[in-house]
DNA sequence: GCACGTTGTGGACGCACCGTCCATATGTCA
DNA sequence: TGACATATGGACGGTGCGTCCACAACGTGC
């Protein structure tokens, strides 16, 4: 979207433009460039240069490069975050899980969470961006749906469904950012059984 | 720290040196930068400057700055990795779970590790280096221990032990590389819990 | 004991990116 | 219509990367 409109000279002015037109610019290439070179050719010079922008002004609205990529990538892909309730808490999960399992590994979303989630290590203001934009409030979805199961009866009301969270999203994110062993549907539906039926035999 | 043995000249020939002696100075100045100023800091200029050594021997050795940064972390830590068996597979992985908190939250190597994963989703080299010589052995560990204990029948033959270690481990760094939620060691022992008993009501 | 080849080291260089300063062009308001 | 406020762009200094080339020590053979 937002292609400068065709015959508009590519030809930037110096002087004032819109600042809402610039920032969609920005955002517009700064997703493109991160869905197609990946978060290490992220770089705020390269977004500055194809968005026909100077390095100045993105950094006047953006305070990092992290949160320039998070911002871009959100611009660029229109994330629903819905999560179903049919009731059965078990196939709820599975559901949610096999499809995180697909937009991880068919879709270019699987590295370029890697890489925005890896750069975060090391860009504070990308952390809490990240934290306050993405995990928080699909944390908050899944542990809502959990509470919802506790009320019916489905899960231990002694059970802390923020640790649940942990241990089915967080195993899948162990798997992609510590690649080793596969990431797939399968997984996604072992990791529901354990913790539904437990592991042990006691 | 790093300072030539005593009587031993600061100055620096230019030619030939023991290979394996400036190693050892590259890797404990790396380990030391890496301890004190973090991931973030960690340059490959800077460790050749402090540990009075040129960028070209760097280069040679290491082919980037994540898998020299991995040496020189595991140069200065030298991790033992025994997973003990105590014959109660509950009680075992709780001891080891708590211990990883510990390492994590409670000594400068969680933010070290941290860094280094993050580093390593836009870095082949120390990615590769990490699953060889990190995360693979820790996880053969902890899967052998469930393998033990599944033919003590105190774990489920048909339980995958690989996913349940994305499910205890794996939570772990969830925790670590997003945070939000407190990584404790309560929460370990809730990982074991949920896992080993199950959190549903079925 | 000496010269020579081998091997690895260091300084310098070109390149890319970062972050900021200052001049300037435009939009806005009187 | 004119002056002010504001956002923008180009340029600059700084830092780190990766590489090229000259050179110094070590080992070997004469």
């Amino acid at each position: 979207m937002e292609q400068r409109t065709e015959g508009t000279p590519v030809r930037r002015g110096r002087g004032r433009r819109p600042a809402d037109e610039v920032r969609a610019d920005v955002l517009t290439a700064a997703g493109a460039l991160l869905l197609r070179d990946g978060m290490a050719a992220f770089t705020i010079e390269r977004v500055a240069q194809e968005a026909g922008v100077s390095k100045t002004t993105i950094h006047k609205w953006w305070s990092s490069r992290g949160t320039l990529a998070l911002d871009g990538y959100f611009h660029a892909v229109e994330s629903t975050l819905a999560f179903p309730d049919t009731g059965d808490i078990g196939a709820d999960l599975t559901a949610q899980l096999r499809a995180f399992v697909r937009l991880l590994t068919g879709t270019p979303a699987g590295p370029v969470i890697a890489g925005l989630v890896g750069q975060a290590q090391t860009d504070p203001d990308l952390s809490a961006a990240l934290r306050q934009r993405y995990s928080g409030p699909r944390r908050e979805l899944a542990v809502a749906a959990m509470r919802r199961a506790q009320d019916r009866g489905q899960l231990r009301a002694d059970a802390d469904p923020q640790t649940l969270v942990d241990q089915l999203w967080g195993a899948c994110y162990h798997r992609l950012l510590l690649p080793g062993e596969p990431l797939t549907e399968d997984f996604a539906d072992r990791l529901v059984t354990n913790l539904l039926h437990g592991a042990g035999t006691g």
